[in-house]
RNA sequence: GGCGGCAUAGCCAAGUGGUAAGGCCAAGGUCUGCAAAACCUUUACCACCGGUUCGAAUCCGGUUGCCGCCUCCA
């Protein structure tokens, strides 16, 4: 079975073959550093982490690439506001970036390149677009022209004299065509700035991901990845430029996230009805939010809501229970069974579901729910009398397996502090002598300190509350 | 105006031709010293109207409502 994904240049689902056997080039827009990222941004990037993580427990070697911008229009207008420089606002946020989708449980990417770091190569490759003729210097502009690339539009699937663009040109306009767009930006006074063969200023947006992409992926990718809104102007114009350039396929494969709404609005700095992803980390585990997302399909919108984050925290915390008990059985399973062939039958047709579910275009609401079966069947399994330790550790394994491919943890059982341990063992001997009242005051001391114990014929398990 | 998406139980959410996965919540039950966990049971006229078909949530046409892109935006 190949995995399929849904190709935004072909609008249908497709079955991916990489351009190199064995091997993914893999590029995600990421966001401009000039704020702690909202639950909008985080999206994408738990997204493709999964589709990453995906790709290398399918075998694929992965060439994860995802960039980040840090030197635009908001961040200049944001250094005015705190007075403080672009880059020490930028450094700020990358540093918060990582912190944050760190706590999300995603990867670092192979390589994070900055638009700072690659100047060099952005100058180059907007001459190499004079050269060619699709791009002119206009006042210390530069900007490409867009009507001259043929496919403009094929991604968007957007007929280039629809778009509604005539109203938008202001005056003193220096584009040839109100299409055009910019490469580069002439510096206004004491912006930040670089020397180039059009005088002091600045790249463009869009031309930084098709110099990166180019520089640590080639000119042709498999995978380009971002959020909906990207899809036009974004992208669009990255393909205009690369392929423009290169006379390449710029990327295979396109895939879009759908937005994260507030009040079915779209979540998003401008609009200012963003959660930020460092305050939500405070109140909550943060493998909430990342189970959170991938419960929905990453083409649908989520509407999100405090509410919706504490309901999915009781589904997670149904399948680590669960994942918890089984460790609880391991110590006292031994013997052998009957059914153990047939019990590892069950895991292995799940290990496979999980994989058909996934293979369809990433479809983690449906991996989930085998996670679900997982845990249900591991459920059916703890309430027989003798257990084999094979099969347990089968289930074990098949949790831990799964759940590390969605960038989920099973959180490891800490060690009990010698007091508590103690209490336990104090408790166990009140029960045994039925001294309930006793027993129940532990319990309920234990609770305070945060320890829930759980009486079974297999003797006294803990969890933290 | 152009392009696109969505509408499934109290809530979240899969499902793209064969009489509706899964989870949360709720109620009842089993188990337990009591609990917890778990298990069992109960809960859907798939927005509306037509059409195609032996058969449609699923395809086609239309209607209504909501949303997105076309401008910085994940």
């Amino acid at each position: 079975m190949a995995i399929k994904l849904f190709n935004t240049l072909t609008r249908q689902k497709e079955e991916f073959t990489p351009l190199e056997e064995g091997k993914v080039k893999m590029y995600v827009c990421g966001p401009t550093v000039y704020n702690y990222i909202h639950i909008g941004n985080a999206r994408p990037a738990i997204v493709y982490d999964t589709v990453r993580r995906y790709l290398e427990y399918r075998g694929y070697e992965v060439k994860y690439v995802s960039n980040f911008t840090d030197v635009d229009d908001k961040l200049i207008r944001a250094a005015k506001e705190l007075g403080e420089d672009v880059p020490s606002i930028s450094k700020r946020f990358i540093e918060a970036y990582f912190e944050d989708v760190g706590a999300l449980g995603c990867k670092r990417a192979d390589t994070h390149p900055t638009v700072m770091e690659n100047m060099d190569i952005i100058i180059e490759f907007i001459t190499a677009l004079i050269e060619k003729g699709f791009a002119y210097e206009s006042e210390g502009d530069v900007y490409y022209r867009t009507r001259k690339f043929d496919e403009y539009g094929k991604l968007s699937h957007q007929s280039i004299d629809e778009l509604r663009v005539g109203a938008r040109i202001e005056v003193g306009e220096k584009k040839q065509d109100a299409l055009d767009f910019a490469l580069w930006k002439a510096a206004k006074d004491g912006e930040i700035s670089w020397n180039s063969p059009w005088g002091q200023g600045r790249p463009g947006w869009h031309i930084e991901c098709s110099a990166m992409v180019r520089k640590y992926l080639g000119d042709t990718i498999d995978i380009h990845a971002g959020g909906q809104d990207l899809t036009f102007p974004h992208h669009e114009n990255e393909i205009a430029q690369s392929e423009a350039l290169t006379g390449k396929m710029f990327a295979k494969y396109w895939m879009h996230n759908g937005y994260i709404n507030i009040d079915n609005e779209k979540m998003s700095k401008s609009l200012g009805n963003f959660v930020l992803v460092h305050d939500i980390i405070k109140k909550h585990d943060p493998q909430i939010l990342r189970f959170f997302m991938l419960s929905v399909h990453y083409r649908h919108p989520i509407n999100y809501s405090e509410d919706l984050l504490e309901d999915i925290k009781a589904a997670l915390d149904r399948i680590k229970t669960s994942y918890q008990n089984l460790q609880h059985r391991l110590e006292v399973s031994a013997g052998l069974t009957d059914s153990k062939q047939e019990w590892l039958e069950k895991i292995d047709k799940l290990h496979h579901d999980f994989i058909t579910a996934m293979d369809d275009d990433f479809n983690t609401a449906n991996a989930i729910s085998v996670l679900f079966e997982l845990s249900k069947q591991a459920n059916y399994y703890l309430m027989e009398k003798n257990t084999e330790k094979e099969v347990i550790e089968a289930f074990i394994k098949e949790f831990e397996g799964l759940f590390s491919v969605l960038g989920l943890s099973l959180e490891p059982e800490e060690l009990l502090d010698s007091d508590i341990e103690a209490l336990i063992q104090k408790r166990i001997q009140a029960r045994k002598d039925r001294n309930f009242q006793l027993s129940d005051e532990i319990r309920d001391q234990l609770k305070a300190m945060n320890i829930i114990l759980e009486d079974t014929p297999q003797g006294t398990r803990w969890k933290r509350g």
